[in-house]
DNA sequence: ACAAAAGTGTTGTTCCTACACCCATGA
DNA sequence: TCATGGGTGTAGGAACAACACTTTTGT
């Protein structure tokens, strides 16, 4: 049942960009491609919008069919619409990107893609269409938005260690961070709420904390800052 | 000549977000419409995307044809998408926003819109589609902009007083700041070229600066901050 | 002389940085 | 006892915030 406009319209898809980490590294989860064009590539989930849906549903329908990743929050990234990025025709896509905490989401390829998996982000496969050039984009934005918002902690378990939560924004930022200084940094943002000790390792067990939306809001509610 | 294709495809435009600095003031460009859907009503300028053109194309080219303003750097907003935003039918909408100096883009109404104006971005009219929304996003989003990167200059002549700057700064924030602060941090950063003086003003005649592309270059690129 | 905006001095406080040091645990 | 990561003290300097003051112009 073919559908008929009287101007010509570009076709309309979500990509997503989901990242996790994990055992200290920062990881993208990819699709193998299982149709035509890029049948077999490395690919970032996502697929077409459906006329009664928003962006962002489509976004989280596509992602969950495609890897069984759900539940998560996802925000715009940026919208690609060069002529010629999709050797199908003209395909504008809305990027999304999210991160997520590796060990709560488990993934599980299904119906349109062959198979799914976590990648270290410095050992990407090639990708399809331009999705490598997105992937960058999604990075940069990254980086830029975890030093003033506290986006780190959902790629964290719930409980979490200074130490772990350092260590992540070395990751992301790609750069080493003094200890003291991140630490007292951290901590008089008031965002953390103490736990119980580690257990079970072999050094000094660390306090476990996790995050506190609520003082979070109130911090940003006022307009202050949160610099990293 | 109709178009057909296998599946339903939403229709895509571009918005532009314009905003102008002009006596203080912080003003926003918007075209009274010609057309139904909301005839008569005012709106952002924008319309819908060619097959064969780039998104940022597409919006300068509707820019320039509703309002004769061309020749200025636009950046992607955000894309807004939710079903029903359109009595038309399903519409995605990339927006794009840039800041320019008033005084160098006069206005001129044209083809599609009946009219073209500036108006101060308190005192806007009630307008088309989800065009509100779509303008707060894009304040809030100068306001976080305008902290860390130096969009503002775009917004002045091309020599201006520090006391311009500052109160093109307190515009936007929404908050007076300290004259004392404001220029030591300013002219700290070193990206100001100094001219010479005022004449013909009521009062001690201030400096001109010019603002100075390459300091800046070299500031971000070895990823020094800019706060203000 | 006065208003109005430009521009400077200064001071107390807070924040940043860098380093050195001690602590608790399992192996 | 050792390695390992957790956690704290502190000192010097830079940046911030607030306020008072002087300067230069046109009217």
């Amino acid at each position: 049942m073919p559908y008929t406009y009287e101007y010509p319209r570009p076709a309309l898809t979500v990509d997503c960009i989901i990242f996790g980490f994990d055992n200290d590294v920062l990881k993208l989860l990819l699709i193998e491609r299982g149709h035509d064009p890029f049948k077999d590539a490395w690919a970032l989930p996502g697929g077409f919008v459906d006329m009664d849906e928003d962006l962002e549903t489509a976004a989280l329908r596509e992602l969950e069919e495609e890897t069984g990743v759900k539940d998560l929050f996802i925000e715009q990234l940026f919208t690609f619409g060069q002529p010629g990025r999709d050797p199908r025709g003209r395909v504008v896509s809305v990027a999304y990107y999210a991160l997520v905490n590796l060990k709560d989401h488990p993934v599980q390829a299904a119906s349109d893609a062959s198979n799914a998996e976590w990648f270290k982000i410095d050992k990407l496969p090639p990708l399809a269409f331009d999705h490598e050039a997105i992937v960058k984009v999604a990075i940069e934005r990254l980086k830029g938005k975890i030093r003033y918002q506290p986006i780190g902690f959902e790629l964290l378990p719930k409980k979490f260690t200074v130490g772990q939560l350092q260590k992540l924004y070395e990751v992301i930022l790609g750069k080493p961070l003094n200890k003291r200084n991140f630490r007292t940094k951290i901590m008089k943002l008031g965002i953390l709420r103490q736990l119980e000790r580690q257990s079970d390792v072999a050094h000094r067990p660390a306090y476990l904390y996790e995050f506190d939306q609520e003082k979070y809001e109130e911090l940003t509610q006022q307009g202050k800052g949160f610099e990293i």
